[in-house]
DNA sequence: AGAAAAATTAACCAAATGGTTAAACCAGAT
DNA sequence: ATCTGGTTTAACCATTTGGTTAATTTTTCT
């Protein structure tokens, strides 16, 4: 097997199936955008479906390490929280379409695509970061569960939703749309930070 | 046209496309799911893509609603969210494909799906309110796009990533997602309101 | 009742698509 | 040089799929 070959076909593969989806993206496309005959990409790839699975997998890795890594990191949970929220939103704006491809083919075969990837995020830190805050009272009491999907939703909501934020939010100005992107990386711990603040 | 028939049509297309997406949908399975002859549905429907575009647009309609009604309602900005996140939840629960359909409809076909829907967000009237919140110091300074992201994102974001959420924070208990979504109509005002909260 | 119009179906078609096959090409080993 | 193994390709195949056609059934109108 070719290395050079492979390389370029899984590229082409992700661009495809990233942009298109399962269902969308055709082996001829994938072939076309690598370079080589469509029956060369059977020889490396014998099916579509393990083609997809393979960029399927590396692209739920690639979206979810940066979650475990900001949890691996040491600090209270306000420093978590800046972190990750910028750590994250650049990592979004350099893959904008990669949430939607995970979400949608999960959410179109659920047990298949879980089962296709073993990750396990340290939730146990996370936890102890906030259940800690909640002793002290310098946060207010919230679940963990809720904490996260807050946090990653503030994050990951406006990427999902681009074409609909630039169609009604910011019609004629042009790039507005990125310069609000980027302007919640401190919008965003921000709003978390205060929203946990115990008041007086 | 026979008016049973149309509807028939349109349920069967609304289940199979929001389920499967259009490059997952089959005519024939539309056919099967309304009972009917394939060559009647390209009678009721010229094209897939015609048939396609209603469901799309009803889609959008029925996911837009909720939210232009809560806006026009009165009130001040506090009792807009709890109104909100309670009735936008109950929609969601109702629907939890939708939000998966559109964004990822809208995300393959920016230009043509935004076009193909014409809605008019109040968004004034939700603007006005929140900058007399600011004015009156009631509330800390956001803008309107900010807030509204926010909102929508903490509602939406848990309905999109339901199989993630499931499999990773309640793997065992089998109805516990359930539970979450709904203690969320509580959990996220509370947090959105302590998060405008001036503090002192 | 019977003609005209509308609704519905079975059979069919062309294009697209995932996948295969057999031959050609090309490197390194002998 | 040529044999051998892996690599690449052109041509091909079966199936699926959106869509059409012509005939049949049902309804409507007179």
């Amino acid at each position: 097997m070719e290395k050079v070959t492979e390389i370029k076909i899984l590229e082409a593969a992700k661009k495809v199936f990233v942009d298109k989806g399962m269902d969308g993206a055709r082996m001829q496309e994938i072939a076309d955008q690598a370079g080589i005959n469509k029956a060369l990409l059977h020889y490396y790839f014998r099916t579509k479906a393990q083609l997809f699975d393979k960029i399927f997998s590396v692209a739920m890795e690639s979206i979810f390490n940066p979650i475990n890594e900001s949890l691996e990191n040491d600090g209270n949970l306000f420093t978590f929280i800046d972190t990750f929220v910028d750590n994250y939103i650049t990592v979004l704006s350099e893959n904008p379409h990669l949430p939607n491809f995970i979400l949608n083919e999960i959410n179109k075969n659920p047990e298949r695509m879980v089962k296709l990837v073993s990750l396990n995020l340290n939730i146990a830190k996370l936890k102890q970061l906030i259940d800690e805050g909640i002793e002290n009272q310098e946060i207010i009491p919230i679940s963990m569960e809720n904490f996260l999907v807050n946090i990653i939703g503030l994050c990951v909501f406006p990427i999902l939703a681009k074409p609909l934020i630039s169609a009604y939010f910011f019609v004629s100005e042009n790039n507005n749309y990125n310069t609000f992107i980027q302007e919640r990386k401190k919008n965003i711990p921000e709003f978390i930070k205060n929203a946990l603040t115990v008041k007086n």
